[in-house]
DNA sequence: CATGAATGAGATTTCATTCAT
DNA sequence: GATGAATGAAATCTCATTCAT
């Protein structure tokens, strides 16, 4: 009994994995169920077991396989480290895990125009981006080290940059990024002397 | 014979923006042919005398409708002006642009995973853009408005900031923005002389 | 599960049996799939099941239900028999299959034109056809009933006339045809004098 | 006026030669209005001027460029010449004619099948071969040389290998075609003793 | 659980032909 | 004569989904 929960299990992962890839490859109206069946290792018929249509493949898959644990996983932050060496962190960190899951990002992009789901979860993930992060800066502010400033745009900024990066083929050096956004929100006038913008 | 060649462009326009509705309303995928057609008052058959396929109408309809004569117009700001004014402007005006054609943002983006010319096509844009205006930047600095810096990564971050926030619908405040890029690349007081980290 | 596979394969074979009936009847460019679906019952969808595109069903068609195997067993001929007895019942035998199936034969040859699979698969009837004679002809010549000749050329000298007399309904006599080969090939010396049975 | 008429039919000639090549390479079916009048230079609309269908061309083309004409020409040889000569010279012209006109070949093949128009020429174009090659043998029958025999088979016999051999790709070689032929056309009784040309 | 045969609706594309210019 | 825009009909093929086995 348990062994079939677990064939079960095995089957449904792998229609997602599938649904995922084949998604990320020909766009969701190019993939035909056939295709991710196939990918699955399984004949369309039995996709209807574990979901209730293309559709509801789409929407689970999106939702189990989506950004947001890998994103806050990574903008839980030290919140108590220095801003600087956070941010170069969390630039390469966050480009790094967009690379690595590049089927994702595609489909996101290509989703995002067609499919109200898909632009509802990219919208959601982007706020949720900006929220985690500007929560950061603005703990940094309150600690002195950054001075006031709408931390959302700010966030925003520096996300963006990576994202369209990503996606354009032109992935900004995270060290300049940083240092670039910094020398606009560190609170001082002198202090800057003090910290001499270095580059990683 | 230049009536008939007039009517003739006049469809081929005709389809164009049909193209360009429908695609925006449907989707890629979701708008059929006939659809188009239709929208465009002709028969299907039509289509197929003035493009090779359906995929041919969208790569066509997106260079000829695409934002390459407008972004250039846009960003041959007055190179004298200062960057302050100068990039509000332009962030405004950038950011109202693509508000204004979010149906081509959408397609493009979306165009760009699926088909490599529509790929092509958005990264020359990209490259275009931040290279405008980079070298806008780069005439800032050698005023000695601007401090040195990596004048295409800041070009990249404002721009991102835009397109990003236009596709996801959190269009940042152009001012905002620019405020907290130039307290980055205003060439101030004593700070930058300490220290001239630059690139370009 | 047998009964399953049982039905498929005779959903396969009434398609085979409908393509060979229409594309006989209306040619391969005058027939469509929905003829052939509708000469099978069957939807014009289901095809594509178990076919790639009408141009593969015809190559699987005339592959299946090719010459080769009737082709095989007729000149699976008595190597022992003489040649005139075997030669005239081959020539007979051949042309009534060739006239039974005439259906194929022209699919054979205006399909060799267009698809190089179906050229491959004339190419190969062709050549064992002449094979299989040349070899039974070779084994005459060593019993001393045939002189030494080029068998292969004879066989295709026979094997022509019988085809292309099909092709152009001229189909000539089978004894006639023998009894012209012949008087070239046996080795006897004053025998011909003997027996000039003429025609014309 | 002498020139207009000179263009007109030179256009027209352009215009069977292209759907000479055409419908060749294409098939009947296969080649549309379009590509014929690509290949002739000029646009679809000017072929209705000067031929009522495709059909209409079809027709006109086989007519003007058939094989019909070069046919005579080249089987009305000498009646007086010894028949080895005259037929290796024939089966060697023959087939190089074929081969030169690949073209027609090709087209009588594939439309065979489906057009009734070029089923009917092929069969005309075979007898009045048949019948001129026949003649000529019965000739030689009458002057002793060749024995009487069924002149029309052993015609069609040696047509149709070269014309099968052409089109399969296995061109016998005429002299060894003809001597085959011959040993059981020539009337004589000794003579094979004399040479007996083997080959195998 | 699992299969894969079957369907029906619809999508893209082709094409011979006509005719205003 | 010559053009090429325009049409309407049809053809090939795809696909999400269902269901008997």
């Amino acid at each position: 009994m348990s062994v079939r929960r677990a064939q079960a299990r095995q089957r449904r992962e792998s229609l997602l994995d599938a649904a995922l890839a084949v998604f990320a490859d020909k766009g969701v109206d190019g993939a035909s169920v056939k295709d991710i069946a196939a990918a699955a290792g399984v004949t369309p018929g039995l996709l209807y077991h574990y979901f209730p249509s293309k559709e509801g493949l789409l929407v689970t898959m999106l939702a189990e396989r989506g950004f947001m644990p890998e994103l806050r996983e990574r903008l839980r932050v030290g919140h108590q480290r220095p801003a600087r060496e956070v941010l170069v962190e969390l630039a390469t960190g966050f480009g790094r895990m967009l690379a690595d899951r590049a089927d994702l990002v595609r489909l996101f992009l290509s989703g995002a125009a067609t499919d109200p789901r898909i632009r509802e979860q990219l919208t959601a993930l982007v706020a949720e981006g900006q929220h985690l992060l500007a929560d950061y800066l603005a703990t940094r502010v309150e600690t002195g080290e950054l001075r006031p400033h709408d931390t959302v745009t700010a966030a925003q900024m520096l996300l963006s940059a990576i994202v369209l990066g990503q996606v354009t083929d032109r992935v900004p050096d995270a060290a300049v990024l940083v240092e670039l956004i910094l020398h606009g929100l560190i609170a001082s006038t002198s202090t800057t002397s003090q910290s001499p913008p270095a580059r990683n």
